[in-house]
DNA sequence: GGGAATTTGTTCGTATGTATT
DNA sequence: GAATACATACGAACAAATTCC
């Protein structure tokens, strides 16, 4: 009937938290304090407190204590990359549902920034462009600079995050890379979008972009199909 | 010097599940089975796998067995909640950026699904718009409803999520709320503009929805800036 | 329904590694 | 280097929930 009690723990340390008003990077009550406040013994604390690092929201660190986090986006990459996972040939589906919300997400916001960008975040934007071919940080560095003017700190973690999940399991599939030039293509015509201010063009450029990503999925799917 | 060892484990176990070819609810090996095989005591192991289900790659029930979760998005509410809650007076910013998030994703989707839907989807948001005044969860139900002809999860729990997290935080906040009838009539716009086919007027629609709900949250942050 | 077996939940005690002073 | 405070890890025992016979 009732609820499992591990979670029930948890929640009273983050309530915990916030009756004592603990910001990012205030120190915790160490596990002692924590067993007789809460009233229960070490390990249940420390199961407690190690789910609430795996979500981000305590930091713990070694010999030294544990530390309000900041919950931010980049610790549930795990989570989302083992959902996103083929299992075993059946399905490239989550992973294309994935590139589906990068693209509703980055085309929504492109048009809000075009014509917005200053002159220097534009050249950085040509110069990661230019060895895009070579370093494969670039790209994520790219999509990172477009929206940081934005000051929407949690769709700059969300980008980050789909980014990081999409290109590990990308890596961990088969086949090498079609077109690389192709790719840069796309890249310098959004920039050239966001330069002239154009926003229905910027869009367009961004569709074309997720448009070559959803393809190479497809192409995976087809090929992991077939054997 | 080296890495913690709980993550070490935890990245173990996941290995583990995908070395077997463990799908959503299959049963794991038992506790002792994985001190064996991970050669961890059992506390080192309960710590792990806790973290695991906070993650909602692993679900444990109590007295049964460790089984093999879906990685729904639900399960780090709790996550971003944390991360949105205003810290005693400064910053309704975080949520002003989830609500930004919202609007992104669901302006995108609804140009799609514009003229798409059948005449019982549209039926049944009509009856979800008519109760939506008294009701709380038909706002819910209906956003929920308007998407989930698309076929992508992800976007669908990222939705529901969003949503659960905005009202979960708007409810601890302040001033009881403007004009119900206001936000029924912005929905049934909305299934209008779908109704006739419309992606124009349906993202126009679905923008000044969300042009209300940010004014809502420009009005809290006004009201806890000025005490 | 009773009872045994299995599995997770909780607790205590103890020892060790790590960072700070 | 020494002392202290803290997190990490292990082992053993008992409690509680579930399933099956």
């Amino acid at each position: 009937m009732s609820r499992r009690n591990g979670a029930v723990l948890q929640e009273r340390i983050v309530a915990l938290i916030h009756d004592r008003e603990l910001g990012p990077g205030a120190p915790m009550p160490t596990e002692t304090m924590l067993m007789e406040l809460l009233d229960a013994s070490r390990n249940s604390v420390r199961e407690a407190v190690q789910a609430l690092q795996a979500l981000g929201i305590v930091e713990i660190r070694h010999g030294h204590g544990t530390f309000v986090g900041r919950a931010s986006l980049e610790v549930l990459a795990p989570s989302l990359a083992f959902r996103v996972r083929p299992a075993a040939g059946a399905g490239l589906r989550a992973l294309h549902d994935l590139v589906e919300v990068r693209e509703l997400i980055e085309v929504g916001l492109i048009g809000t920034v075009a014509g917005t960008l200053s002159a220097a975040r534009l050249t950085a934007l040509d110069a990661l462009v230019s060895k895009m071919d070579s370093d494969p940080g670039a790209d994520r560095a790219f999509h990172a600079l477009l929206y940081e003017s934005c000051g929407n700190e949690l769709v700059l973690q969300l980008i980050d995050l789909f980014w990081t999940v999409y290109h590990e399991v990308e890596g961990a599939l088969d086949p090498p890379e079609g077109r690389a030039a192709a790719i840069v293509a796309r890249h310098r015509r959004i920039v050239e979008a966001v330069r002239a201010g154009d926003p229905t063009a910027a869009r367009a450029a961004m569709t074309g972009h997720f448009t070559d990503v959803k393809a190479r999925v497809a192409r995976a799917q087809a090929a992991t199909a077939g054997r």
